[in-house]
DNA sequence: GTCTATACGCTGATAGAC
DNA sequence: GTCTATCAGCGTATAGAC
């Protein structure tokens, strides 16, 4: 994406954003972002101060995901599963991959913890009830990741290659036992 | 870890080892693992050939691993889960945060999926029966690694100041149903 | 063969001139 | 605001001393 007619503090922030996603963080080079933004690398680093500050400000924490937490709470088990298999590799893998990617950084595992809390436990703890409804919701972030990770980042074989139906429902209805179960 | 008297080589497989998994990969230079080793970094290259080949080459595929997987089907969710969480940081939790903060290269990626393959989902796969026994095996090694993700990784709070036989029920019970469930 | 010294081309980051 | 010059540190390569 040569020479757009952005001023340049927002063509940094797209092209950033498109890198991270695209080859993670350590693959992303301060001088391919100025490069694909068309400006000087010295100017990538004096707007944002960092890389690191670059990528917490321009990786969003993944916004389309609420709208699939708020269905029934009954059938949101296959839901977040065929969720994460129709994604088009941008909404949810993609961030997540970066942030994963970049996660020896404390700064950045500290955002990754917020924003599974954020925008995953808090609103589902408040809409499952039961015993242990936060802990539970955390459960269900966690297996949902280990979903994500195991499909679009290892890219496991076994999984790209499975029906994805018999997918949804054995992982989905496993997910829902956790969002059905009473507690002990 | 200053001078010790094991053959250099020898030196730099056990500095590597210890520096991989406690500071991961981006954070361990060549040349503090050869400071820990005692030895010049020019030699760690010339031993191993490069810093991936040494972290592919160190780094092992957990292998304390089978011998839970070898125990009862009718119990393995739980004990699943009971290993993850008294983990003493080392023998999974480490391994695996290293190998996800390197995985924007392509060859410790494959080493992932087939360290997950030969290590987790095909001595379960040969355990379990039903229908898809291989990619059930497989979807209980994701929902494993997504809970060594939030509980060593990322760190979760609310994880951590749940109560263990908590965590141990819920999401052994989760995991368990994949291992049960008959198949559509 | 085993190791040291040195250097190359990269990285992220800074200082200061326009 | 933007670019030029430059920094120290990185992974890596090679030449040559033991």
């Amino acid at each position: 994406m040569p020479p757009t007619n952005l001023p340049p503090r927002d063509a940094i922030r797209c092209a950033a954003t498109e890198l991270f996603v695209r080859d993670g963080y350590g693959a992303t080079t301060v001088r391919a972002i100025a490069a694909a933004a068309g400006c000087d690398p010295a100017l990538v680093i004096r707007h944002f101060g960092s890389k690191e500050a670059l990528f917490l400000e321009t990786v969003p924490a993944s916004a389309e995901l609420p709208r699939v937490l708020a269905g029934p709470v009954e059938s949101l088990g296959r839901e977040l599963v065929r969720y994460v298999l129709e994604a088009t590799e941008s909404p949810v893998a993609g961030v997540y991959r970066a942030m994963l990617s970049a996660s020896d950084r404390p700064e950045i595992r500290e955002r990754l913890r917020a924003s599974m809390h954020d925008v995953f436990v808090g609103p589902l703890a408040d809409r499952i009830g039961g015993a242990h409804p936060e802990l539970r919701a955390r459960l269900v972030a966690a297996q949902f990741a280990g979903l994500i990770n195991a499909y679009w980042l290892v890219a496991d074989p076994v999984l790209r290659s499975a029906d994805r139906r018999a997918i949804v429902e054995l992982y989905g209805d496993s997910i829902q036992r956790l969002l059905d179960s009473a507690g002990s």
